[in-house]
DNA sequence: CGAAATATTGACTGTTTGATAAAACTCTAG
DNA sequence: CTAGAGTTTTATCAAACAGTCAATATTTCG
């Protein structure tokens, strides 16, 4: 292979061809296993090739874990990325809900990844959390605090706000099996999603208090 | 060993302590690492034993695992046993997620465990999950409707609420490291928890919608 | 074409893992 | 004290595992 200008995008066809079913093939089986708990044996098998050829593009069983990482978390951060400070408080909220609903709806397995490997501790994306994650959820905390400053939005703790957002959306990804075992088989995958969708709109955007209830007294503000 | 007219309770103090040593070392890398990615000698070396004396008590992997899984099910339902039909929604209704939330807080290993149990498919729990957590869910989201048919609270998909529930909580003990690095390590483990059980409780009980706001229309009635 | 670059394979290595067998040791009830 | 139940250790095994290597096959491109 002769030295070029250009280090990026001197991947031949095929390279990327088998990077790509490799790299699917990888982020099924550690999304389901974890990292420990996926083997490059079952990954190769997944991907149709051998082990030593798999093993030409990822040198390591840690390469490939990397490679899906940090080719995810931008991804993943998108809908938080584009909550915009300049629109209205309740139909931002409602939209970056939406996005992460669907994000839950449409890649499960990266949603499963990251969870597992927070779960085990983020021995591998912690730092990454740190530079990436972390200031952008400071951000995006100030235009919470902006607008809970307006009087737009009850003052909470934006950071605890935005954690309540990702629990509850990707819960339908990361324990779907459970979901599945309570909802029955009633409604088809994309059924779940609207309901939940309906159900989380009222529990962040209307409240689950019905609106004329006096029953707690001090909650609600005398006529 | 003489056969006894009990058949529970002939265990020998040794046979008591050890089996409750070895639980304890299993529950800490099955939550960290989750079932395939635990291994024995880990498992035992934290227990301080030797492999082969470990499996004299639990001959294999999986028996641990299963004794692990049918001793924390009911407790990781009581609080949701106790969500009582005859008292007041909203109170009841807090007291579930505070009882959740100290959950989270106490049983961090418990949450991850069967959070990487469901995480992976749920291949070793799956009938429990509806043998067990299914009817008890099914009854509860029957009292939620009767409370929402009263107008005490407002109409959702009760199983959907306790999704929400669940996720919202067990999130501070899954995903802990997350939270960490975005909290950052300003107020202990205590206050974090603080924190959130206020956020959640505005969240499930007030709502994040200001009570004056009109902002968007037909959500509020008109004075 | 034909040579260099790239891709694939089979055979292999050292290690880790779950599990077993049998011998040696320790505790406890009578 | 002692016999037998209960416990622990040493030695060992086969399978699974991550990763290497040299030989072979295929593609690319002048």
């Amino acid at each position: 292979m002769k030295a070029r200008a250009t280090e990026t995008q001197r991947k031949t066809r095929i390279q990327m061809e088998n990077e790509e079913r490799i790299l699917d093939a990888a982020l099924e089986e550690f999304s389901a296993h974890g990292f420990r708990g996926a083997t490059i044996d079952r990954i190769a098998d997944h991907a149709g090739m051998s082990k030593p050829n798999l093993l030409y593009y990822f040198r390591r069983k840690q390469d490939m874990y990397e490679a899906l990482i940090s080719r995810l978390l931008d991804k993943w951060l998108e809908p938080l990325q584009e909550l915009d400070a300049v629109g209205d408080p309740l139909p931002e909220l409602q939209s970056y809900i939406r996005r992460k609903l669907e994000m839950a709806r449409d890649f499960p397995r990266e949603s499963r990844l990251f969870a597992n490997e927070i779960l085990q501790g983020a021995p591998r994306i912690k730092r990454l959390l740190e530079s990436e994650l972390k200031p952008l959820v400071d951000e995006k905390a100030e235009v919470l605090r902006a607008w809970m400053k307006a009087g737009k939005l009850n003052p909470v703790d934006p950071r605890h706000l935005i954690f309540s957002i990702w629990s509850t959306t990707q819960h339908y990804a990361d324990f779907d099996v459970q979901v599945q075992v309570i909802l029955g088989p009633d409604r088809g995958a994309s059924g779940r999603f609207e309901d939940a969708a309906r159900y989380l709109e009222v529990l962040f955007l209307d409240g689950l208090r019905p609106k004329g209830s006096a029953a707690d007294g001090p909650r609600v503000r005398a006529p």
